[in-house]
DNA sequence: AGGAATATGAACTCACAC
DNA sequence: GTGTGAGTTCATATTCCT
């Protein structure tokens, strides 16, 4: 999503030098304001597990980090040095240098913590807008605890064959780990033979692309057509260099009853890379349309796996073109509850009384982050206004011309207005209010909504990780922008055990925070200002600390690839979209570290 | 100082006619 | 095949105004 020019701080070649080169050790940066940023390092956390109430205490300090996995004893020697005063980035950087010095399991590994209690019920801030009550569009498809022994044994092996395991495979790793084993432990298993057997046949991770610098650039990955072929289906096709945008544009397919009449489009199954399989599970999101062959090189970096072309008008009132690469599975998915309104009348009743009738628009354009003037709202009206009746053809065109560029809608006779925040909010799934108060400017919601993910849209996607972790889940969440992957992950109901956020802007961290607290979450969430600070020792500490990422999500930014950038609009090479290649670089460390950690289980 | 307002096209795709 | 026109687009730089 989302964004990473928010404040003044320029990506140019210089700051990145001064950013990378810094020691790794806790650095604090200055905001031009002067203020002091200390969410460095170990990141600011935020821990709602026991006491709402405000204001550390030594005790409620100790049993926070002890509910993050560190063992008692550590944690109370780490707050005796550091002092209860110290702030808890600090205690978290200490705890986690300790952590991996000692090298030893501490009393309380995460995986021996029972299980996160998520209760939805509990929850004041959806304003009972997130029914999560009992919906026959996915209990059924649900994974539920089966005290049949074969059908239970089914069951795992229709959800690994869904996520796009070879079935023989599947069956291997089930008699294998036992009929008790969990799809984790299964997948787990999976991944684990297929990399010994890349090995075997002397394929290895040397022969996994892998980006090099030349001068001074990260250098493009080589195609492999012997890994992953060409090929063409419902108009995604690879010609050469260029994939091609599908019409309609519906991704692998849209809830039933969401607009696809031809079932051809719905894609039942796909053959993911082998080098692209989770876990952990990854979802990359960007604009559709790029400059040419930017989607090509996105592609290539993330093994090779065709990307899903989604446009949110099926989901909502507004249309927001983008693309997606994952490597999640695609069956079982379900839409959140309730359905958006997907007409412009529908979502906002009260413009109907104004629109005129050669208005024909029912869906609105992607919501950007800038607005429409006052002095163009003027212009309009007094354009419409020199006519009793009906304008004329030409300044018809004028108008809708105008009101699609903005988005604008009709509020009272002969007026137009752009959309408020909060009906931005709405329309992208977010709670109303999400991003309004704590210090955030009206233009700042804007642009922050702006980038954001449409929560519906990418919840659908993520809704197949339903069944797949009722316990919840770590998420290592890149880009995070408002929060679009985490309002959309809680409002599944999929528990958020821990989420390391990384997110440049201030506002934006804030906004986070507070729907975190507001949201009641039980899970932890530890964030990074820049995704440079997760270099492979940091990701290393973490995954120690958290016991893994089961979901590493987020989209880079994309000022350099949108549409409406007049002025820099130089592709992935741009100096804010460049930070794509941090997103892969991530999220094949972790692929990376986690593969090794289960080598080394075994 | 900082928020708000304002002006600023190009690149791309698609449909259609020829 | 080529040409043309219509439609769409997660924005930025500058100025104005408290």
């Amino acid at each position: 999503m989302e964004n990473s020019d928010c404040d003044s701080i320029d990506w140019n070649t210089d700051d990145e030098l001064e950013i990378s080169g810094l020691p790794s050790s806790r650095p604090t940066l200055t905001t031009p304001g002067g203020e002091t940023i200390t969410c460095n390092g170990g990141g600011t956390i935020t821990c709602n597990g026991e006491d709402s109430s405000a204001g550390p205490s030594s005790s409620k300090l100790v049993r926070h980090f002890v509910s993050m996995g560190f063992s008692q004893a550590l944690v109370t020697k780490v707050i005796d040095e550091n002092g209860e005063d110290s702030a808890e980035s600090a205690i978290l950087e200490t705890l986690l240098t300790y952590s991996t010095l000692e090298n030893t399991p501490g009393d309380n590994s995460p995986e021996e913590h029972p299980p996160v209690d998520f209760d939805l019920s509990s929850s004041e801030y959806d304003e009972g807008l997130y029914d999560l009550s009992d919906s026959d569009c996915w209990s059924e498809n649900e994974i539920e605890e089966d005290t049949d022994s074969s059908s239970e044994k089914d069951k795992k092996l229709r959800s690994l064959k869904n996520m796009g395991y070879p079935v023989e495979e599947a069956e291997i790793a089930m008699e294998r780990c036992g009929p008790g084993a969990s799809i984790l432990e299964l997948t787990d298993f999976i991944c684990a033979a297929q990399l010994a057997r890349a090995e075997d046949a002397n394929f290895p991770y040397e022969v996994k692309p892998k980006v090099k610098l030349e001068n001074g650039r990260l250098k493009k990955r080589k195609m492999y057509p012997e890994l992953y072929g060409r090929k063409k289906h419902r108009g995604i096709e690879e010609d050469g260099e260029t994939i091609r945008l599908p019409k309609p544009m519906v991704g692998f397919g849209l809830p039933p009853d969401f607009g696809i009449r031809d079932s051809s489009l719905v894609i039942q199954k796909r053959n993911l890379p082998e080098e692209a399989m989770g876990p952990p599970y990854f979802y990359y999101e960007n604009v559709a349309l790029t400059p040419k062959g930017v989607w090509d090189t996105i592609s290539r970096f993330l093994y090779n796996i065709e990307p899903e072309f989604v446009d949110s008008k099926y989901f909502c009132a507004a249309a927001r073109k983008r693309g997606y690469i994952h490597n999640l599975p695609i069956h079982n998915r379900f839409p959140l509850l309730p359905i958006q309104p997907r007409t412009i009348n529908e979502a906002f009743p009260l413009t109907k009384r104004w629109w005129p009738s050669w208005d024909t628009r029912t869906k609105l354009n992607c919501l950007q982050t800038a607005i429409a003037s006052a002095r163009l709202q003027d212009r309009i009206r007094k354009a419409i206004e020199k006519y009793d009746g009906e304008p004329p053809a030409i300044v018809q065109k004028y108008v809708l011309d105008e009101c699609r560029k903005w988005n604008l809608v009709w509020v009272g006779r002969n007026k137009v207005a752009p959309l408020e925040p909060d009906e931005v909010e709405v329309l992208l799934g977010f709670p109303k209010n999400h991003t309004r108060g704590g210090g955030i400017s009206r233009t700042d919601r804007y642009k922050s909504l702006g980038n954001s993910f449409q929560v519906d849209t990418v919840a659908y996607h993520l809704s197949a990780l339903k069944p797949l972790y009722p316990k919840g889940i770590n998420v290592l969440s890149l880009f995070s922008g408002i929060g679009g992957a985490e309002v959309a992950l809680y409002k599944l109901g999929i528990p958020l055990k821990t989420v390391v956020s990384v997110e440049k802007s201030e506002v934006n961290r804030n906004v986070v925070r507070s729907w975190w607290e507001q949201t009641n979450q039980q899970g932890n969430l530890v964030d990074y200002e820049d995704v440079r600070q997760l270099t492979a020792d940091r990701l290393e500490q973490l995954i120690d600390t958290f016991g893994g990422f089961d979901l590493v999500i987020g989209g880079s930014p994309c000022n350099n690839l949108a549409g409406s950038n007049r002025v820099s609009r130089d592709g992935l090479e741009g100096d804010q979209s460049i930070l794509f290649y941090e997103y892969f670089r991530i999220v094949d460390d972790v692929k990376n570290i986690m593969a090794e950690r289960r080598g080394s289980n075994r």
